[in-house]
DNA sequence: ACCTGAACACCGTTCAAGT
DNA sequence: ACCTGAACACCGTTCAAGT
């Protein structure tokens, strides 16, 4: 049974609270990206008024800080604590985690902005995250004046990385041929040519939020194994 | 003498036009983010009234649109050039479009999503500028399939830096020191203590558009150089 | 063809009134 | 303390009316 309809005043027994609401407001989010995430659709999904939300959230952009924290924590973190336990290799556990990292953030491409310009003060879940990671590269040898400069190189290119995701298949195509695309045509149809899952032309059939671009690996790994590279030889 | 006042009625000579629209619309995102360019404010900059603004684009994502193919025209192309004439080593011509794409975009960060999404058939200049890459990284003797993926790898990390540099220079100070930060916190003190040019505590006070983060070159650095050297390795 | 001005459905946010 | 409902200033977009 659901319950009956509120009239005004307060109520015996609270109905929201900032978890329940963060809840909500990622559900909506990853229905329909950020732009679904409005308050009176967040307000009637919880069944109260609009500006009930405001007893407990300051604003909007308050509820995005609430739903990006809580996507931080399903980042795998796992390798990076078996590497602090000298249980895995760094190479393994820059991978697992960006690995994880770009995936988890794909989904919400709208985000990531707001993620790269939020300080990590604001945001617990993420805090812990830069914590464990630097806990754990500082473990496997690089100089501590050098951590920062890896964890936000990565992180940038994990950034660039997920929005790449959700860009089409075909964002390289050019559209009717021209003196000025021949070049990039060319590579385009190399690059086509030579993965190991053919998709021929297709590809727009794929369409999956966060993995809308089938050809989004090769340069993923490309750039990855650039960067887990030279992060070695920082090793002292 | 500015025009008068003008009433409903075609005007003998058209006061508006895409280019006009453009150039207004980038001028409003450039003063204060993608959130100030509003219908409403455009065309008063422009003093027409909102609903003229139709007669030459579809929505506002189609200025939008406009504004993201300017900017990319903005990028330069010099040294990318000089290497198709045989000039320039694959090396610096990467360098240089790197640094000149990620400047030109850190003033907009909130366009970058939409950038990193949008296909180039849309886009004239961004087009061009694929093209013109694609040109000059196989004369260098890139092989045709991994074009792509050196480039989608490069613009990944450019996006991804270019959202850091809005950061504020102190995103990953903890707040409080708590024991779930003491990594992170060396880590950074010890990041701080080394560079060149040191900033001690007084980095909140650099806050130009874009240029916010006084602690993003190190890392920028760092995976340029990654990307750099993983591309050289592939030429044939 | 290209403008104005009124209208529409929606936004985020505030606040008095209710319990 | 915590809800409702009315209100406010603003969105993007549509469209009839004017020239």
């Amino acid at each position: 049974m659901e319950s009956r309809k509120r009239r005004a005043g307060r109520p015996t027994k609270p109905v929201l609270n900032r978890s329940i609401i963060a809840e909500h407001a990622l559900e909506l989010v990853v229905a329909g990206g950020l732009d679904k995430l409005t308050m009176g659709q967040l307000a009637k999904r919880l069944g109260v008024a609009t500006s009930a939300l405001y007893n407990h959230v300051d604003n909007k952009a308050d509820i995005v800080l609430l739903i990006q924290d809580a996507l931080v924590s399903q980042v795998s973190l796992e390798t990076m604590l078996q590497l602090t336990a000298g249980e895995a290799t760094l190479e393994d556990a820059l991978e697992d985690w960006a690995r994880s990292y770009r995936s988890v953030f794909a989904a919400y491409p709208s985000l990531i902005p707001l993620i790269a310009v939020t300080p990590v003060s604001d945001a617990p879940q993420t805090l812990h995250m830069y914590n464990v990671v630097a806990e754990a590269v500082m473990a496997a040898g690089i100089p501590d004046d050098r951590v920062i400069g890896v964890i936000v190189a990565f992180e940038s290119f994990l950034f660039g990385s997920a929005l790449d995701m959700n860009a089409p298949s075909d964002v390289l195509h050019a559209g009717e041929p021209s003196h000025d695309s021949a070049s990039l045509e060319r590579a385009v149809a190399a690059a086509l040519g030579t993965p190991e899952g053919d998709q021929s032309g297709e590809a727009e059939l794929n369409s999956d939020a966060g993995t809308g671009n089938v050809n989004a690996e090769p340069p993923f790994q490309f750039g990855l194994d650039a960067l887990i590279r030279q992060t070695l030889e920082l090793i002292a």
